[in-house]
DNA sequence: CTTGACCTTACAGTGACTGGAAGGTTTATG
DNA sequence: CATAAACCTTCCAGTCACTGTAAGGTCAAG
């Protein structure tokens, strides 16, 4: 099967297959008289729970550690659910992390009047040292 | 006042300092006789405002145009609390993704045993073809 | 025979820095 | 006065996970 082809079965850009060939994610493929990479139904499977772990927020290097916990027949299934659930915490770091963004930028909102004059509280506010709800939280 | 001290008092890196300069997003600092970059209490002011913006999560580009306005006397205050709205919904939607991600991984996670045995639910997840509630959701 | 859709490689660019090399300057100490 | 350390300078490479582009080879249809 033609790279394009796989692209279009699994979601991912073709683009990003030959990047993973070349970054060793994947095996180098089996090539077609023309010089083609010819891909087999085993390869589709790989590329396909590359696609899920990616989606689910696993970076390169976790996916290829995910990848040989899958090829590894002697894993332990407690090693797989470390890295998963130690996935999950960074993941809520970063929520907890955007959501104090967030309150702070509506904060900063609230503060302009939105008008056609130049004063604006949202400039004042980046402009000096005020002690915000997120700076006493914070402290 | 030399880069390394503005870099203590910003809370900024002083390599960031130069990256700011090389990009555009500051003018190019004032130089001592040894050539040595020489910052004013303005530049100082400047740096803080660019700090807190990034903190606050604006990008480069979104630094710029808040750092204009900033500076231009003729500004309207709509024009930043727009600016502000605008980021702040995008991160609400990056939380909505983080937070779907994060319902992905825990339910993986409770599918599988941790043990020492090679059996695990999660790579079977990542290898097959499932609604998922996440893919209900999508769809 | 040509057009267009594929495929190949290799190199550059993204964003926002960070690290390192190679060298000049300043300051403190023996 | 020598020297070592702690600064500063520029320039180039690396990070992450791709994406874009150029320059070319291959294939199927009309």
């Amino acid at each position: 099967m033609n790279i394009g082809q796989v692209a279009k079965e699994t979601g991912l850009n073709a683009k990003t297959i030959r990047y993973y060939e070349q970054i060793h994610l994947l095996q180098p493929a089996k090539r077609a008289a023309n010089g083609y990479r010819d891909y087999s139904e085993q390869d589709l499977e790989t590329l396909r729970f590359l696609q899920r772990a990616r989606n689910a927020g696993f970076n390169i290097e976790e996916c290829r550690q995910l990848l040989n916990l899958h090829q590894d027949k002697t894993r332990q299934s407690q090693h797989v659910k470390a890295l998963v659930l130690e996935k999950a915490e960074h993941v809520a770091t970063q929520i907890k992390e955007l959501k104090i963004m967030h309150r702070h930028l509506l904060q900063l909102a609230s503060l302009c009047q939105a008008d056609e004059e130049p004063n604006c509280a949202i400039l004042e506010e980046l402009s000096e040292q005020h002690d915000t709800q997120e700076d006493k939280r914070h402290a």
